[in-house]
RNA sequence: GCCCCCAUCGUCUAGCGGCCCAGGACACCGCCCUUUCAAGGCGGCGGCACGGGUUCGAAUCCCGUUGGGGGCACCA
């Protein structure tokens, strides 16, 4: 694949843009990027039933999500009905296409025989009725449909950049609709005159789609065109193999997003489902992305979508980040979330102060309020936690007790001042590390598992540290005293 | 039933006839570091679906079997 490419991304508004559909656009957009061609955008929504503004809207607010930009479009196909009637009389002309009028029934029975008959269940209309049979069938209203008359004899190959060289007998392909009786197209048409005229250079989508290319390559040389490239990409798997659905959990990009994933990251994993630079590089920025993209290295067997992957890749990606674009994407993903605003007035500051407390620590956004809302709220401390500090009431006094005795004589509240002071008690009161400073964390936090200790400490303030501390005193001398 | 495609560790993959008694990543299991949890470092476990060919030589080529996926609408 040389020069710049003309691709397009054809989703069908129905609904929020799946995880397969995602990769697809990426796919494309790599591509148009990578030979410094043009990623074109074209919403297939001749299903009028299915399509809806919102899904389209959607689908728009989530490639901007994913930093998929593109350069034209969106294109919609419910606006370009005169294009595909035009092709359509052309076809006509052609006499590539037939009036068809058989009815449901007949068609239903013509499949029936034919898988009777261990032959592919093709459908094929009358061409030959006379001009007084069509007379008399319109007389009475029936209105056809226009199929494509496909030649019997010989085959369509497939040239695919993915799959290497893909045959398909002309004998296992119906006649298929290309105009419905009322007059509107359908997929195999629409998508055929639009990749023709749009002057698309490859197509890159879903291997979903390969057994319509021969149709729609059909209809582009009838039409006088020359089919573009193709390239049919394995599907994506749930764990159970099963193509990827939201049967299987976060499905969507909208899921992923949610659940605190951030667009690099899935990004990335999207490019290495089905893709790869080499046999070592995983990590790699959108900038490496792009330069490094290439249609050849995709792979031909369906990839099993891992979570646990993307979440792995998601923490080194933010770690990744520098200390503001962390402390603004987190931000950002609390405030569309809701959280900072519950917590009212404060919370943002809070947020912010508390960024660099947990950049190291977080995979996911969504778990930022394990690590840190114990910031938010009154200490209370968690049921595992207590547990802990009530296993020796006696040692959890002293530990606590040593801890706020030699931090009462800090003259300065720094994370440093702190650090030192509690290593030093440590050592005086001849206890453990982990012994030591396990009680100091739950004595302020209410948790075991949360961000620094020293940090956090710093972070609260002496004032409110010594508060939780002689809070979390208080009530294990009340238990010390009732034993 | 018919058509098309796919097949390397649990998962994502590298490999396009000798560099492979198969390399990397995630997960898992140890160890180190360490204030918990992480992160980071080191090590371990683990795979060429099966059967025939072709070849001096096959994970790599061919055939078959098995398994998996996709498609078969006046849906896209």
């Amino acid at each position: 694949m040389t020069g710049p490419a003309r691709v397009r991304f054809a989703p069908s508004p129905t609904g929020s843009l799946h995880v397969g559909g995602a990769r697809t656009a990426l796919f494309n957009w790599l591509v148009a990027r990578h030979t410094g061609g043009t990623f074109v955008l074209r919403m297939e929504d001749t299903d009028r039933e299915r399509s809806t503004p919102a899904s389209e809207a959607e689908i728009l607010r989530v490639l901007t999500w994913l930093g998929l930009d593109w350069d034209e479009g969106p294109e919609r196909q419910s606006e370009r009905g005169e294009v595909y009637a035009r092709a359509v009389e052309r076809l006509r002309e052609a006499g590539a296409v037939y009036p068809a009028y058989e009815s449901e029934e007949e068609l239903e029975a013509q499949r029936a025989a034919a898988r009777a008959d261990k032959r592919a269940p093709v459908v094929r209309g009358r061409r030959d009725r006379s001009p007084e049979e069509v007379a008399a069938l319109e007389a009475e209203g029936v209105r056809p449909v226009w199929r494509f008359a496909v030649e019997v004899e010989g085959r369509t190959t497939i040239d695919d950049y993915v799959r290497g060289t893909v045959t398909f007998e002309h004998s296992a392909i119906e006649d298929f609709v290309v105009a419905r009786s009322d007059g509107t197209p359908t997929y195999n048409l629409a998508a055929a005159v639009d990749d023709l005229e749009m002057g698309i250079t490859h197509v890159i989508r879903g291997e979903d789609h390969i057994s319509n290319t021969p149709k729609q390559m059909m209809v582009m040389r009838a039409l006088g065109g020359t089919p573009p490239a193709y390239a049919h990409v394995p599907l994506i798997l749930g764990p159970d193999k099963k193509r990827l659905s939201k049967r299987h959990g976060a499905a969507s990009v909208e899921d992923l997003e949610e659940a605190g994933y951030v667009p690099r990251a899935v990004v990335n994993a999207l490019a290495l489902l089905g893709w790869s630079l080499d046999d070592k590089t995983t990590l790699m920025t959108v900038d490496e992305l792009v330069k490094g993209f290439t249609v050849g290295r995709i792979s031909k067997s369906p990839a099993v979508f891992d979570l646990q992957r993307l979440t792995v890749m998601n923490g080194r990606h933010m770690r990744l980040m520098t200390a503001d674009e962390f402390e603004q994407t987190l931000v950002d993903y609390l405030w569309k979330t809701g959280y900072i605003a519950e917590r009212g007035p404060g919370a943002e500051d809070l947020v912010r102060r508390s960024a660099p407390l947990v950049k190291r620590k977080l995979s996911t956004l969504a778990e930022y309020d394990d690590l840190a809302g114990w910031l938010f709220r009154p200490l209370e401390i968690e049921p595992e936690a207590w547990e802990v500090l009530t296993q020796d009431v006696k040692h959890s006094i002293q530990v606590i007790g040593g801890g706020l005795g030699r931090l009462e004589t800090l003259e300065e509240w720094t994370v440093d001042a702190i650090k030192d002071a509690l290593q030093d008690q440590l050592h005086i009161m001849g206890e453990a590390a982990r012994d030591f400073l396990e009680p100091q964390r739950i004595a302020i936090t209410g948790q075991r598992v949360s961000t620094g200790i020293y940090e956090s400490l710093a972070l609260l303030g002496r004032e409110e540290a010594f508060r939780r501390y002689r809070g979390t005193l208080g009530r294990l001398a009340e238990i010390w005293a009732a034993a």
